[in-house]
DNA sequence: GTCCCTTAGTTTAATAATGCAACTACATTG
DNA sequence: CAATGTAGTTGCATTATTAAACTAAGGGAC
């Protein structure tokens, strides 16, 4: 592990960094989404050491982030599953390609869409509101270091 | 560099990761936003390693996320600001803030808080809406390879 | 100008993570 | 029982990261 200093860092962001911020967790969670299951499909997909995906999917369910259990379908193996934790990465995913669409495509290679499984049309980008629903752009927020009760005794 | 098979990957957020899913491009996006400038000032704050830094730095000036300029304050060094498109990363921060908030604090330690800049009060969390305004939740999008209209000649 | 301090890196050598290929284990298929 | 498919593990070479020492350049004191 790298970046021991930040392991019990107050910042959430580094922390999830912690978690989740290697190279290829957020893309496992990815397929997990788009409905990849087993060992071997993820494997095949990402293009990844099969060392590599191993410890992968173990540190993900040791996070709590997919879980493994035996598959519905009669098949013999077992199957990786996202778990609520996991399936609320789906933020971070998203903030991810929609980042990356407006910044890493040229007009010639276009990214796949983003639909609405309902409607089937194209959704919105991420949006922030603050507490009177003003939206919030780059930069209109701060930090604040929040009190801690527990140091005064109760 | 790793996954040189998704150099080109059609999955925006393969590209995404190819560019900041280090383990501390968004860490140093993360402090630029919190006002840091100068190269000393990173380094203190994360204690990488100043190479690590140094490559960095350049790979994220090189990708168009961070601007090397002189500083306007007068002094002899040269300042690190963020592009228009690394401002765009905010999201990405916060929805790792957001989901590291939700998922990887215990109720003793407290993360700071995302304040409105205007208001001083806690914002939203991230929302992502569907073309006619419904709130979409993990699970509700799908995605679609768009046709590439140079392939059919016109 | 010389000495010393600060800033911003680079270089070097040790350590840790990654990738690749081969191998194991187990269950199913023929 | 041999062959195949799935899910890994092991060993080794490659690559990335780290820490520490070193370089370079500017500014101030004298």
């Amino acid at each position: 592990m790298r970046r021991t200093s930040f392991e019990h860092a107050e910042c959430p962001i580094a922390r999830s960094l912690d978690v989740i911020g290697d190279w290829w967790s957020l893309l496992i969670v990815r397929d997990a989404f788009g409905g990849k299951r087993k060992f071997g499909d993820f494997q095949k997909n990402l293009g990844i050491a099969k060392n590599i995906l191993a410890a992968r999917l173990r540190s993900l369910v040791s996070h709590g982030i997919l879980t493994l259990e035996a598959a519905e379908d009669g098949s013999p193996y077992q199957e990786y599953g996202l778990t609520a934790k996991g399936r609320d990465l789906f933020y971070v995913l998203v903030a991810l390609r929609q980042w990356g669409d407006r910044h890493l495509f040229e007009t010639e290679d276009v990214a796949p869409e983003l639909l609405d499984r309902q409607l089937h049309r194209p959704v919105g980008q991420l949006e922030l509101h603050a507490a009177d629903g003003r939206l919030l752009r780059p930069g209109d927020t701060m930090l604040r270091r929040r009190r801690c009760e527990a140091l005064n005794g109760a």
